[in-house]
DNA sequence: TTAGTCTTTGCAACTTTGTTGCAAAAGGTT
DNA sequence: AACCTTTTGCAACAAAGTTGCAAAGACTAA
């Protein structure tokens, strides 16, 4: 486990400080996609506000996280897959969020259909959010 | 123009005062979504900040407009259409985000394509926001 | 291992964004 | 016009996010 982390910051090209081994961990554990605020919470040390910021921003940079828009109004963070690089985020799967539990999860295996786009429009990214109940708390 | 406003407001059973005239028009006009700051900045005049949350939502509550959420960690509000209705908002369409002017639209055209979920899991609302490039800037 | 350099962190101070309670003003009704 | 209800603006907060800078920590090479 702490092999991997050293192994994904050394991969983009970052010192590998306490703040970033920890906030990476909390990531690789969570499985799910968490807001700045459960960063925070999360990490076993107390880091800085602004190191968590600064952490979430170095590492969306270094495409290792993805941010998830919902509707909610808060803007999630989760793990991006081996095929993410830096400036490029190949962002095609689902997202899934539950409205029971909260967790936001990325479907990997569910690609995004193909949509027609009216003439001149150019599509470069495409986010596709479902809300719903999730596995777990349908019962 | 005004009869329109007017009418929409009686029709969500809300009072007609200047604010809510005011910024309803805003939307109206702009054809599409604005953040909170923009409907702010576009009043003629001044409202005060809390007014313009407390109005927009009172927006949302009635259908008269709905959010939009984005990678950008911004909200975004546009015009909901004459099907939305109170508690329920018909948000099947796709929306458009152009990353050279900015404009977000709503393509009420294009409808969300059928996806199929792992079993267990259900959809309740989905949310589909696309980045690229619109017709106007694509020269 | 240590010395030196460059990067990262924490602190403080600040801006922006969003919320709440309450008195004054404006809207709707008779 | 007089009434009652709703809405607004103000003040005072709370939360979220940003910036500059000195101190601490990470990497490099001898």
């Amino acid at each position: 486990m702490e092999d991997q982390i050293i192994k994904i910051l050394r991969k983009s090209q970052l010192s590998v400080t306490e703040s970033r081994r920890n906030i990476l961990e909390i990531f690789i554990q969570a499985g799910s996609a968490l807001a700045h605020h459960d960063v925070e919470e999360k990490t076993s040390e107390r880091f800085d506000r602004v190191t968590v910021y600064r952490t979430l921003q170095v590492f969306m940079e270094k495409g290792i996280i993805h941010t998830i828009p919902t509707t909610e109004n808060a803007v999630l963070y989760a793990l991006c897959k081996d095929d993410c690089e830096e400036g490029h985020h190949h962002d095609n799967h689902i997202h899934f969020v539950c409205e029971d539990c909260g967790a936001t999860t990325c479907m990997d295996d569910i690609h995004i259909p193909e949509i027609k786009l009216p003439l001149g429009y150019n599509a470069l990214q495409i986010n596709m959010v479902v809300n719903g109940i999730c596995a777990k708390c349908k019962k």
